[in-house]
DNA sequence: ACCTCACCATACGGTAGCGTACGGATTTGT
DNA sequence: ACAAATCCGTACGCTACCGTATGGTGAGGT
């Protein structure tokens, strides 16, 4: 419920009273629970982080080859610009001290296992790294580009592989 | 003045009673300048359309060769993190019914701007689009990264010079 | 039957920002 | 010199949120 409302109105959303309103409580109840509303943005993070990083992570790894991988992880924004929600309204507020740690531990994870990607594809480490860095770039300004300007994404297709060949290209 | 808040602190930042006070006047005194708060923001805005995006290719067009163009683009942001700060607010406050359209404008210009270099670079019209949107989410992304997690940036000058290839690869 | 405790509601005070009212000062036009 | 326009300050009410105090209720344990 909280992620709810931390995808649609980010992190301000996820406030003691409209929270405690939209459950039909009052703010009484919701004080009970959590000692303040630091300690609700926190469990909040902490269970996005839990339930939700790894789970891109394991939706790709049911792929089986490192390209199809790719490709099914770019296809995941390009789909649905629901999807990634959380993440821009954590990297609107990146500079919340609850949020900074949450959102360097899911980028430093997701980075990490874009670099075995590439090095199970057949770069070397180094390689590996920089395509890792350049396609979670990719991930995040597509993100963006959909919720904030959808009409500039037209053609999706072919920009999915467009996309691919490019963080793939042979030097 | 309002430039500096709203690169510092966001949308939010851009607040009669906050600027007030760090111009070291009082609330009478901007409520005399401007109706209201939202006027204050959206003469933020558009004084920032007006004079920085063009800036930024204007910049980039004092480069002779498309590819330097590229190359200067990417680099502005990896070597300066805060000349990316206001458009990673606006991205940050893309719901309100005031930044929208000039995210609008201002994604279109630029975008359509990307087009023509890779266009001039020889690429056919619609490879140029792709290309054009691919390395307008990089630039995005990596801004993103650079303010959020800077630590996965490393190695910048190899990230600069791979990004460039993997958007100018041919196919 | 009674007590305790988990759970929830009501009521209150505090802060930050928006917007308005109005009065004082300073500059400008005539 | 005087009036008007311009510019700024103080004071007030309003809203939305945080956080606290305190009383109420229903389920289990004994």
């Amino acid at each position: 419920m909280a992620l709810a409302a931390l995808a649609e109105g980010g992190v301000a959303a996820v406030a003691v009273e409209p929270l405690a309103a939209r459950l039909g409580a009052t703010k009484g109840s919701a004080y009970w629970h959590f000692p303040n509303r630091e300690a609700l943005l926190r469990a909040t993070l902490e269970r996005w982080e839990r339930e939700h990083t790894e789970a891109v992570i394991d939706l790709v790894e049911a792929e089986a080859a490192p390209r199809d991988r790719l490709r099914r992880l770019f296809g995941f924004v390009l789909e649905d610009a629901r999807s990634s929600a959380v993440e821009l309204a954590l990297l609107a507020a990146k500079d919340d001290p609850a949020v900074a740690p949450v959102l360097l531990r899911v980028t430093d994870r997701r980075v990490d296992y874009l670099v075995e990607l590439f090095e199970a594809i057949g770069f070397p480490a180094d390689d590996a790294r920089h395509r890792a860095v350049l396609a979670y770039s990719v991930y995040l300004g597509q993100a963006q580009l959909m919720t904030a300007a959808p009409h500039v994404v037209r053609a999706r297709r072919a920009l999915l592989e467009h996309t691919l060949a490019a963080v793939t290209a042979r030097a």
